[in-house]
DNA sequence: GCTATTTTGTCTAAATTATGTCCATAAAGT
DNA sequence: ACTTTATGGACATAATTTAGACAAAATAGC
């Protein structure tokens, strides 16, 4: 791995800026890069790793000159420990400015307050500080007219690919447990399923994501197919469609044993079938990771 | 005897300019290509696809001065530590292991041969040799139920991540002309809307991409808060919608002088329409880019 | 509780280096 | 004629370096 990231490069990865960076490395000589011949810092991807790590523990209450001089490896377990959540961190800014860029329809602003804010919080935190208020902001302005169709619609695209370049970066085993992620036929909103399917991975799952609007038999046959373990529905809009009961009763009746998980806004409209299906509902993070891994 | 390319090809098929390439050899010699008679540069297939690689690694944040001195093969794993390419095999048929893939339902590999083949061709023939022509095969299969849905959403969904992680890669000068892409109320399919969003990039315009099934109003509202030059519209399915018509014609009504460009399989259905608004109809990347052209 | 000190992130200044772009001129293709 | 290319040099902007300053916050000492 020869070193070949600039110190701006190093900032952007790691979320500190570039006088930080030198500044850990003068008083606390936390990272030694090579340098080129013109006396240029040269980083690795391993030096990025640790910048994030020492940034994420002095979030967390840890202060840089105690830490400093952990290694890499004990950092992260450092990390896995440390409980101390710092209310101070900026999560509000990040919504408030994809917010503000949603509304001037200004896809480029959006994307990069949601590039940023998942580098800096990390995955998990992107996701719930950010994404899903995010998303239920959209729910909530939409209903009451104040986010215009075109908004939801940049927004909706603009996270999509945010998200999906969120899924790239969780790698999972082969041999790990298969779901299928997708919404039934009636249901054409994906974000939900979406992050469902970035939640799965999460948790150590291989997922097959199909997008939304999949009718029954091509569920069915498409789990045959993936050697899926599980189904994963997001129901989110409409909230009263009788094809949606009528395609979760089938999809029960072409896999009779196969879990089937959902979640979504409007999971209540269709309770009745869902209890009748033997359906397991999921309501937020915790629960989906205590049930994937009761699966598993 | 091997072909070889001009510095402008090379220029056209690696995004960097010839200014560019001739600073770089200069400067750090990351090629030393063979010369004709009277000393023209001359470039081979392994040339192109490392000045390739070298803008990816520099757009992903590597100064150049530091990557210049790695070998091809080191810049190949730079970022994709995963993937193992062999520039030998550049005769691979993407377009073969893509629908393979799909056809099994296998989203990691559609995934892997779709980003492999990004790479190696670049943009324009990743394009034009392999999205356009699974495009079709995808529509032409779908009709004669060769292909399931399931096997289209996958596709859908591979593609339209694969599709957005290069349009990323285009940069574009802020002061540049502004195009609304999406698709009218009625139209449901995206992926030649984003085609169409990345070939106008390519262009060198300003891309609002706002998904697809977009209200007349919304677009003419969007156009407005965008300070959009020009509205790009794909029409893909279903052929005979009268919703499609006069959503159309709401546009032209909202929107008196702003150029509306439609593309999509099936135009000639409204081709009517199309006319009494006075839209400009493209069939190809070419007729696009030269209109673009002309309106810039 | 109240200073004094240390820690820590941020910032400035000035010099150096990096990098994309451009120019002028000559030569070669078309 | 017009375009493309090669060469060497010039330029502007941005990035990086070092040394040090500064203020807010945390900590220590009393």
């Amino acid at each position: 791995m020869p070193p070949t990231y600039s110190i701006s490069a190093v900032a952007k990865a790691s979320g500190l800026s570039v006088h930080t960076i030198r500044a850990w490395e003068k008083r606390y000589g936390v990272t030694n890069p090579e340098r080129t011949d013109t006396n240029r810092r040269k980083y690795t991807l391993g030096d990025i790793e640790r910048f994030r790590l020492l940034r994420q523990a002095t979030e967390n209450g840890h202060s840089i000159g105690m830490i400093a001089e952990l290694s890499t490896e004990e950092l992260q377990n450092l990390d896995n420990t440390a409980e101390v959540q710092n209310p101070l961190a900026s999560n509000r800014n990040y919504l408030a400015a994809c917010l503000q860029a949603m509304m001037n329809l200004d896809a480029d602003a959006l994307e990069e307050a949601l590039s940023h804010a998942g580098i800096v919080l990390g995955i998990d935190r992107f996701l719930s500080e950010v994404v899903v208020p995010l998303l239920k902001e959209l729910d909530s302005g939409w209903e009451e007219r104040r986010i215009s169709i075109a908004q939801e619609h940049l927004a909706s695209a603009v996270l999509r690919t945010q998200l999906e370049k969120a899924r790239l970066t969780i790698q999972v085993p082969s041999h790990a447990p298969r779901i299928l992620v997708t919404t039934p036929s009636g249901q054409l909103h994906e974000i939900g399923a979406l992050l469902a399917a970035i939640s799965a991975a999460r948790h150590g799952w291989n997922v097959t994501y199909l997008g939304p609007n999949l009718p029954s038999d091509e569920i069915a046959a498409a789990v045959a197919k993936t050697h899926s373990n599980a189904i994963g529905l997001s129901l989110v809009y409409p909230a009263d469609d009788p094809l949606v009961d009528s395609e979760l009763l089938k999809i029960r009746e072409l896999l009779p044993t196969t879990p089937i998980i959902i979640g979504g806004r409007v999971i209540s409209h269709y309770r009745q079938t869902i209890q009748a299906i033997g359906a397991h509902i999921i309501t937020d993070d915790h629960s989906l990771k205590q049930l994937l891994r009761s699966l598993s």
